[in-house]
RNA sequence: GCGCCCGUAGCUCAAUCGGAUAGAGCAUCGGCCUUCUAAGCCGAGGGUUGCAGGUUCGAUUCCUGCCGGGCGCACCA
């Protein structure tokens, strides 16, 4: 389908840069609103007409009589329907060899070949103290994008900013002091602004309990960053590289970007601090990175954190933030503008907050904390993935923590896993194994329908590439579900004739392919029986 | 005040860079198990897509202005 798909795009393009002399938007062809409409759909013909002011339905005719000469018989049928879209109806062989495709060629049938490399870099969450829901929900999204770029064939590697200097480690450091000097019984003083959590005891026992010799600092930072590695670790999460903004600046980076930026005049002095003219490029105004007391913004090591990831020489970098940092995208652009990178390199993925049903926000300085690692507690690794992906990137996600404790029966989840149950089931009754010979005696409207379905995969997976948003997976596997559950109640696999229970075979197998390759992006299991 | 996100059925959400009759689940009501797992399937009810304009052959989608909710707007990180 993916091949067929990029064939009769490329098709389409021909015919309207020739005739037309107009280039169309990707995507060209679409899926229909609705199966009469046929397979693929496309509006093209509204578009050319608008631009050259002429009549759609005239121009519908004349791509369907090119189209027609140039597709061979993969396409059954091609209609033109009311203002002027073009519609394609796939043969029944194209159905059946594509199906065949996939059996074959198992999930190698969904893979790109795309060959960039990426870098992206996700969580980053300070060092202050375990994973927050939030955090969750950017871990998970994260390792997802990243499935689905190795999918496409890219050669990833995700990455997480350690922020381990500055004056939120500071803050931690004292606000364990004081809970060590608790412990001692010599009273307890959280300086302002410090850490309320009670993970700080568990740090000065732990400190304690060790001997109080050694740098509290470099305790805490393993300490609690052994933490996050567990919570991650629960997720099935792991990073390549854990990139250190301390190495970063005692490596002098910092102070060579600045020397750079300010050979290139990007740099100024203004009532005491250095500036980076960030306005000139994509910021509304220009940005301190020395203060006046001589230290270092957190923004100077982004920029020297983000000219080292260009100089790595990835082709794409990706970078999930939370909505606090949506103002911050414009002055790092800048930055990498202003080094000679193109701003393109750099894309910002927004992912929006988690909140609960309760309506309480999180807050990890409030020391209210809602630790994640509680959450997974509950709702186990693969429902906590699932429900952090059930939403747009750029939407708020209400996380319905009661319902998750209370039960998992609402869970969407079982609804898909059910599937997987259902064809193992099927497939341990059955007699022979599929059989890619005998996919030509498929021809009911349930069984064909069901190929079809299984061949948009490769459409959904390019839409989700192409966004970056996993939540497209999700919908897909949940619409692959229902679709496969009407089909088992509808036509029976195993029955008296062998012919069609192997054909029927193959749809199982294609399906279970499909739902594996699916789920592994998503970095859930497959269930064998439930 | 400025910027970003959101507003769709009673609830939680879909709707393929603007497409054809706005769809699912939950909840409510009614049907389907001597046959591959009923954690399922089939059916019914439920909508002025926050409001008002605009652009378009076509708007839930894009633009403008309001209303309501969330988050930001540091010489914090």
């Amino acid at each position: 389908m993916k091949f067929f798909y990029d064939k009769v795009s490329a098709l389409l393009q021909e015919i309207a840069s020739n005739n037309y002399n107009i280039t169309l938007d990707y995507p060209v062809w679409e899926l229909p609103s609705r199966q009469k409409f046929g397979d693929l759909s496309t509006a093209a013909p509204l578009k050319i007409a608008s631009k050259l002011g002429k009549n759609p339905l005239e121009i519908a005719k004349e791509i369907k009589e090119d189209l027609s000469k140039k597709v061979n018989e993969d396409v059954k049928r091609i209609e033109i329907v009311k203002p002027g879209f073009v519609n394609l109806f796939f043969s029944e062989s194209l159905l059946i060899n594509e199906l065949r495709e996939i059996i074959q060629y198992k999930q190698n049938y969904f893979k790109g070949n795309n060959k960039r490399k990426v870098l992206i870099e996700f969580v980053s969450a300070n060092p202050t103290g375990p994973l927050s829901i939030a955090h969750g929900r950017q871990a998970v999204v994260g390792d997802v994008i990243a499935n689905l770029l190795e999918a496409q064939g890219n050669k990833v590697k995700r990455e997480y900013y350690l922020n381990d200097q500055g004056r939120q480690i500071d803050l931690l450091v004292l606000s364990v002091k004081e809970r060590i000097k608790e412990i001692e019984g010599k009273g307890c003083q959280i300086p302002e602004g410090g850490y309320q959590g009670e993970y700080l005891k568990d740090v000065a026992k732990a400190y304690l309990k060790k001997g109080k010799g050694g740098s509290l600092y470099e305790f805490c930072l393993n300490y609690i960053q052994s933490l996050i590695k567990a919570d991650l670790d629960k997720l099935n999460i792991s990073f390549d590289d854990w990139f250190s903004q301390k190495k970063l600046i005692e490596e002098n980076k910092v102070e060579e970007v600045i020397k750079i930026l300010k050979e290139d005049g990007f740099v100024y002095e203004k009532e005491g601090a250095l500036w980076f003219n960030s306005a000139k490029f994509f910021d509304d105004k220009d940005r301190v990175i020395k203060k006046s007391d001589g230290t270092l913004t957190y923004f100077a090591s982004d920029i020297a954190y983000h000219y080292n990831k260009c100089r790595r020489g990835y082709d794409k970098l990706i970078n999930l933030w939370g909505p606090d940092h949506h103002g911050y995208i414009g002055r790092v652009k800048s930055a990498l503008k202003a080094l000679g990178y193109k701003e393109e390199l750099l894309t910002v993925v927004i992912i929006q907050l988690v909140s609960l049903k309760s309506k309480q926000r999180m807050s990890k300085r409030a020391g209210k904390l809602i630790r994640f690692s509680e959450l997974i507690k509950e709702v186990g690794k693969d429902a906590a993935r699932f429900y952090y992906l059930t939403r747009k990137n750029s939407s708020h996600l209400d996380f319905d923590i009661d319902l998750a404790q209370k039960s998992s029966f609402d869970n969407p989840l079982y609804y898909i896993h059910y599937v997987c149950a259902r064809i193992e089931s099927i497939f341990k009754k059955a007699n022979s194994l599929p059989d890619e010979k005998f996919s030509k005696y498929l021809k009911e409207p349930q069984e064909l329908n069901m190929v079809r379905f299984l061949l948009q995969f490769s459409l959904c997976l390019q839409k989700s590439y192409y966004s970056l948003e996993p939540v497209f997976i999700i919908e897909y596997l949940k619409e692959l579900a229902s679709m496969f559950h009407k089909f088992y109640e509808k036509v029976r696999v195993l029955g008296d004739d062998s012919k069609k229970t192997k054909a029927r075979l193959n749809i199982l197998q294609a399906t279970k392919e499909v739902l594996y390759f699916g789920l592994g992006i998503l970095g859930i299991e497959p269930v064998e029986e439930m």
